[in-house]
DNA sequence: TATATAAACAAGCGATCGTTTGGTTAAAGT
DNA sequence: ACTTTAACCAAACGATCGCTTGTTTATATA
């Protein structure tokens, strides 16, 4: 071996950098960016406040990393939920099931996505809309898909849905309607091209 | 006169409230209540942050004034737009006009309402919830007067549209369309019961 | 077994937070 | 003219903030 290369392998590394990710996104979710402290962090997984800098830099880079988890968890539910779809209305409700479904039922991740303002993460305010842009392209796609009047109505769907299923988290009780049924009757006043 | 009711007139009471309540709303607009300090506010309308509390005791305070202003334009800018309006589809979106203007090119009063969680509050938490309440209540009485089949559709529509004009700060470009112009094209997407 | 290194502790840094206290000023009431 | 008082200043309080430094512990490799 010229150069050991089995460096990045990570036998034992950053053993507990998942658990710290964990609270910290339920800390964010919960109490929002500046309200959280490092202090009620470091308390939650048991570790005292000067060491949560041996896994992350700062307390902005740990909101990047909690965000980009939740982004990619909602990309991947929503892929996983519209494969097999065919019909461009059903892979739509079916993403905003999957969507809505990350954020209500799902972890603290996809919350923190919601909560937090990219504006809060400091210098790093450019990676998180980077990361929003992203999904949100993929969300366009879908509606793209669909056959609407023109580029206006498509941006309005995108828009709307998007819109209330961010919100749903205000208002959204555990016991009552599930997310799939709310997804549903949301698709249901939608008026689609079809006269039958 | 038994005793001088004549006190509550307010001669020169609270000359710079107004000024406090208007720097207050900027800045938690557009920080967030945590991110939004005492002392920033107190520089941007020229006085010592201790000056602050001789015209709101507290900091969570100075955020319920805010909130309560906030909540009481756009209800205002409500009403003044379907005064006059009879048919119940142009009622709600002359009112969806009027919330999504006052959240947009309004004042900075409404945009702390949907920015700013009431558990920032702190202890006055469940004043900020009844202000919400009271107003989209006044909402749920428009959604009401349409003729949708059940309850579960009216609760629906109204879940729908208050998310997507409550998120529309996170996406809207003062240069582009208008407002009116945003709530035409979601209005435009639902399905109406009419048949003509 | 000896060494290297990741992970965490222990302690505290300077800065900033919301807030308090006591004194000053100037205008309004009598 | 005297008193009152709202408005504000000046200065600092204790608490908490994000973060740094130096050291110790534990584990895996050699």
């Amino acid at each position: 071996m010229p150069r050991s290369e089995h460096r990045e392998r990570a036998p034992r590394q950053d053993s507990r950098r998942a658990a710290l990710l964990d609270a910290a996104a339920a800390l964010f979710a919960e109490r929002g960016f500046h309200a959280a402290s490092t202090r009620e962090l470091a308390a939650a997984v048991g570790m005292l406040p000067g060491s949560i800098y041996c896994h992350f830099p700062s307390k902005s880079d740990l909101l990047v990393a909690v965000y980009d988890e939740g982004v990619q968890r909602i990309e991947a539910a929503v892929e996983r939920a519209i494969d097999g779809v065919s019909d461009p209305w059903e892979r739509l409700e079916a993403a905003c099931a999957a969507h809505l479904e990350a954020l209500l039922d799902g972890g603290a991740y996809a919350r923190v996505v919601v909560r937090v303002q990219p504006e809060d993460a400091g210098d790093a305010v450019g990676a998180l809309v980077a990361l929003r842009d992203r999904y949100e392209k993929r969300l366009a796609d879908l509606v793209a898909a669909l056959d609407l009047p023109d580029a206006n109505a498509r941006r309005a769907l995108r828009l709307l849905l998007l819109g209330a299923l961010n919100w749903a988290p205000h208002w959204y009780r555990p016991g009552r309607d599930a997310p799939r049924t709310i997804v549903r009757r949301f698709m249901g006043l939608l008026a689609r091209g079809e006269t039958p």
